[in-house]
DNA sequence: GCCGTTTTCGGCCCGACTGTTTTCAGTCG
């Protein structure tokens, strides 16, 4: 069993333990095991091996020992008993806002409720009235959530959700001309998000509650107090906004950013050192120590500043002790953007408009990649095409010099792991991002070795979109990654980051763990029309999310310095 | 269930809000 059915596991431990009403601690336990156990590069199985799986911080003897049943036999009693007595109906039930565990056991003690059907059954027969702890408003609001489950509950893309953020809080800081800050998993770059996290300093917490509850967008305020209001937008995502004093902004904004991990060490932290820290300052018994900034908090507790994306305890705590944060890449780093799909195949601009708007852009290059010619859904380029096509941009480098247009194909990686073209026509381009776009279902070492073997292929620059996921709608394929990433790290090539909303593919943890691979990234819009340029700027804030640097970055070379690495590459084959 | 320059037991981050209570439990982030 590979580790990323381990977390999974794990996890799901964790969340079964709440249900069964186990000392918190102990779920709590499974979570940091599956944490520290999804963040390590080393190799489980030979952990396992060696009987050194509790050298991962939060592993002991028992789930050491857990991990090294799956391991070896694929299999867990415990968890396998322990997922049969819990009702699966109960898992599904913890999504409705204001039910937890405590509450979900409640109801199956009493009136052996085990679905969200039953449940909303029983809530409109009034049967939860009189339940010890419940009452009629808690009905109402279970009947609500289960409502809002139904309709909204989906997660949001961060793409989808950033407009929303933008809007509110551009219309709550022009209604009472102060600043609204975007905070939370936006302001970390997640993803995706489940909500909108805004925050204000004010010495008016009244009027600021006021005035968000009664924005335009809000649909419904779901809860208000003197320092926090909920509302649900008309978007049907969720919004919390947080009114602090100008003196606590610094913590709360610290705070409000999360993510929990992150603040959970943080805070552990203040404790070892005899202080205490929350949203509204940073204590040393009464007295609060000053800080006017996030960067004060991190250098009153021994560390540099830690950028918001990077908050997520993936080793960034340690990194800042140390002095050894990376200067994380900026839009301003980017020099070209490659991977760009124009009317020969299925983009909707022309070369030329594509070259117009990367030069307004203050690009200095860029590459082109149509569609292969299996890619018949995509109208990929037969050989006269690529003729022809070749022809317009060697005319367009002349015309529009110093800009640098350069010829590559995305070639669709073919069951066999082979290339869709022979090789006179792959060896005449700069370069070429090898791509799966069928196939989906094989086996996970298939997979791997099919994308290995297409990584081997001397005229493969760049793989594309590795894992293939689509978010919020398709599973990444049965991939073992770390063995693709160890492949490319061997062979030099370069691992795109799909900068399309819906694709963020390298994951971000992934590129945390090609970096220490050694392995370069291209990080790519992937454009087929004009929403495709504004990806980039997503693309870079995952890429800061991954640990990335300048120098990890392909498309961060100038135009005759990536024609250099394409040659490179190409001579080595 | 994990962990230890407060070590093998007794902690484990912290506060707001809601709805139920009549001082607090549960949930959430």
């Amino acid at each position: 069993m590979n580790k990323e059915e381990i977390v999974k596991i794990l996890n799901e431990i964790a969340v079964l333990l709440e249900l069964a009403g186990e000392n918190p601690f102990k779920s709590r336990a499974y979570e940091t095991a599956a944490r520290n156990l999804e963040r390590t590069t080393d190799d489980i199985e030979g952990l396992v091996k060696s009987g050194e799986i509790s050298r991962i911080p939060g592993i002991g003897e028992a789930i050491g020992k857990k991990i090294e049943t799956l391991v070896t036999t694929g299999h867990l009693e415990y968890y396998e008993k322990l997922r049969a007595s819990i009702p699966p109906g109960h898992l599904e039930m913890l999504k409705i806002p204001g039910l937890g565990p405590k509450k979900i056991r409640t109801l199956f003690q009493e009136l052996k409720i085990t679905t969200i059907g039953e449940l909303e059954y029983a809530c409109r027969e009034n049967r939860l009235v009189n339940l010890k702890g419940f009452g009629r408003k808690t009905q109402e609001n279970i009947l609500q959530g289960i409502e809002r489950v139904k309709h909204y509950q989906a997660r949001r893309l961060y793409a989808e959700a950033l407009p929303d953020a933008l809007t509110l809080s551009s219309l709550l800081s022009e209604k009472l001309s102060i600043p609204v800050t975007i905070a939370g998993s936006l302001r970390r770059g997640a993803e995706t998000v489940k909500d909108i996290d805004l925050l204000v300093a004010t010495h008016n917490p009244h009027e600021v509650g006021e005035a968000f509850s009664h924005l335009e967008p809000v649909e419904t305020v779901t809860s208000r107090g003197e320092t926090k209001v909920s509302v649900v937008l008309r978007s049907g995502i969720n919004s919390d906004l947080r009114i602090v004093s100008p003196e606590e902004f610094p913590y709360a904004l610290h705070h409000f950013t999360g993510s929990k991990e992150h603040n959970t060490a943080m805070r552990a932290r203040a404790k070892d050192r005899g202080w205490k820290m929350n949203e509204y300052g940073l204590f040393l018994g009464d007295k609060n120590i000053p800080c006017h900034s996030e960067e004060e908090i991190f250098h009153h507790l021994g560390l540099d500043y830690i950028p918001p994306e990077l908050r997520e305890n993936m080793g960034e705590i340690e990194a800042a002790e140390r002095g050894q944060l990376p200067k994380l890449i900026e839009e301003g780093d980017i020099r070209g953007v490659l991977h760009i799909h124009t009317t020969f195949s299925d983009g909707s601009l022309s070369l030329e408009e594509i070259v117009r708007m990367a030069r307004e852009r203050g690009y200095t290059y860029i590459g082109i990649s149509d569609h292969s010619q299996s890619a018949y859904y995509a109208g990929g380029l037969k050989r006269e095409a690529i003729k022809e096509q070749t022809r317009l941009i060697d005319e367009l480098n002349i015309k529009m010099a110093p800009f640098r247009i350069f010829k590559g194909i995305e070639a669709d990686i073919l069951p066999d792991g082979s290339l869709d073209y022979e090789e006179d026509i792959l060896s005449a381009f700069d370069f070429v991002i090898a791509a799966v776009h069928s196939h989906f279902q094989m086996k996970e070492a298939d997979m791997t070795e099919r994308i290995c073997r297409a990584l081997r292929h001397p005229d493969t620059t760049i793989l594309a979109h590795p894992t293939g996921r689509l978010l919020l709608s398709r599973e990444p394929y049965e991939v073992n990654m770390a063995t693709v990433m160890a492949e490319a790290a061997a062979l030099g090539k370069v691992i795109e980051l799909n900068a399309n909303p819906y694709r963020l593919d390298i994951s971000w943890p992934n590129l945390i763990t090609a970096k220490k691979m050694g392995v370069k990234i291209a990080i790519n819009p992937d454009i087929h029309d004009v929403s495709g340029f504004s990806y980039m700027s997503l693309g870079v804030k995952i890429a800061r999310k991954g640990w990335l640097e300048r120098e990890d970055c392909i498309n961060c070379l100038k135009a005759d310095e990536i024609e250099t690495f394409f040659r490179k590459m190409k001579a080595r084959r």
